[in-house]
DNA sequence: TATTTGTGCAACCAATTAGTTTCATATAAT
DNA sequence: ATTATATGAAACTAATTGGTTGCACAAATA
């Protein structure tokens, strides 16, 4: 299937997830111990994390290790970007104003 | 209800919304005819963009414009700053290995 | 070898979602 | 005053979601 990041990242439980594995690659059983539902819940959240590569696996004997795929975290910065100019922007607007007002006290 | 940001920005249809209404402030109709599905159906994404705050209301008359609320925006590059923190010292050890390289090359 | 452990997958279920059609209402135009 | 327009809300529906339990299977351990 198809997975989308913005989707992905919609679920509270997937970004919990994301914030535990940022700081160390995970195993599902050590997650599941963070949540109230069962590991099979958890590894579903891990099996669409996966899909849309915002976690990597990494396979150790009958363990696997999630961690996080930062690159892909990107993505989603990648597409605030272009509303960033805009906020930008209105802070430049701001200082305009303030710059004005600040002259004129002189 | 409440809303959340991450799951308002979830759905393509309201992420389309967002853009458009990003560049100037449009009416409900304005913005369904960019869609395929009904007026309703675009009235009812506005209501949840609006609910989370990431949209405001202008009225005027009888029309009703929607504009973009950057701020709100601004959230979810909040949410992203902690692992912008991890991208960011990615590239400072991939500088640092390519430092060593390039002394070694001397 | 037999048993325990770590994991994913399938089947099922209740809740939510995104869409539809049909309305009600307020403002604008004739 | 009547009609047309802009909009939101309600009722309904099909699809999706997030959860469950029960299973299968491979790797580790006894």
């Amino acid at each position: 299937m198809r997975r989308d990041v913005f989707q992905a990242i919609a679920d509270p439980t997937r970004r919990a997830i994301i914030l535990l594995v940022a700081s160390q690659a995970m195993t599902p059983n050590a997650l599941a111990e963070h949540f109230d539902s069962s590991r099979q819940a958890v590894s579903k959240h891990l099996r669409i994390l996966t899909e849309c590569e915002l976690l990597k696996q990494e396979y150790s004997g009958r363990e696997i290790y999630y961690e996080l795929n930062v690159t892909k975290m990107q993505e989603v910065d990648k597409w605030l970007e272009q509303y960033k100019k805009i906020w930008e922007n209105r802070f430049n607007e701001l200082d305009k104003v303030l710059a004005t007002i600040k002259s004129k006290k002189k």
